[in-house]
DNA sequence: TTCTGTGCTAGACTTTGTCTAAACGCAATA
DNA sequence: TATTGCGTTTAGACAAAGTCTAGCACAGAA
């Protein structure tokens, strides 16, 4: 792989120190990928990613993606969204927020988590903790 | 296939009428389906009900058992659960509620709507109505 | 230098779900 | 009774997302 930097917003400094602070080892590929999920805020799965990392010359191995994310996933680095049945998609923007999803377009669109009043949430079981919630409002064309 | 009736809670009539009830034309093997998805109340995976449905003796294929899962499903029989990145679950419980998901067990749990207070939902575009909205709290062991 | 642990990789593999082409079933018609 | 037609079912091939394995590379410690 090669040592370059990708042609980007964001400065390799900055994802090595978001990575770090997160605990995750800063690697070559790692930083690809961070690069890659932090370019825009998006929603994105695995294949895209897969794909825009080795865009202009192959950087990451299949399997590193998928590590990967599942790895910045757990380390609260980026977010799992299920909307799709077919595939995982993932969210860069971690301040908390909901989902619309379009059934028949695919297209997932972020709502501010103003506009959606979540109020008091149900007992959770003696030894565990909510570790997030997920609000979805699934929509299509009349 | 055979024509006996599977030793259950729900007579054949009144699965029949369910099916009629929501325009699905009530086959022999959609009937067979449908009456494991209200054996009881509970969150089924189309791997599940294939094997339930021909636990005793072959009555229906896999195909068929993906494409009625999806017909139910279409016709507002059942209701998808997105919560397991792997697999589609269904529930066959079409009164309003919402799911807490265990992540380290994979157990799926109803959660009654007056236990979370969902307050005004944020405006959709134009020409689109909402279809549902999905609220999973995701718990996990501490 | 050798050992140990972590990370990366190609490619095989698994699993969920879809597609296809043929056969079936049943009702309506001749 | 035979025929036609349409929706349904089927076995098995197929597709796609994601996981696993075994080996290699590299860095730090002994």
């Amino acid at each position: 792989m090669k040592q370059e930097q990708r042609n980007t917003g964001l400065d390799r400094e900055t994802v090595v120190r978001k990575l770090r602070e997160h605990g995750i080892t800063p690697t070559q590929q790692r930083v690809e990928i961070a690069t890659v999920l932090f370019e825009r805020p998006q929603h994105v799965c695995a294949d895209q990613v897969l794909a825009q990392v080795n865009a202009v010359e192959s950087l990451v191995s299949k399997a590193t993606v998928y590590n990967t994310l599942g790895l910045f996933a757990k380390k609260g680095l980026i977010r799992e969204v299920l909307v799709d049945p077919a595939r995982l998609f993932y969210d860069s923007n971690m301040i908390p927020h909901h989902h619309m999803y379009h059934t028949d377009s695919g297209m997932l669109e972020d709502v501010a988590p103003g506009q959606v009043q979540l109020g008091a949430l149900p007992e959770v079981p003696e030894g565990m903790v909510i570790e997030g919630v997920d609000v979805v409002i699934r929509v299509r064309r009349i």
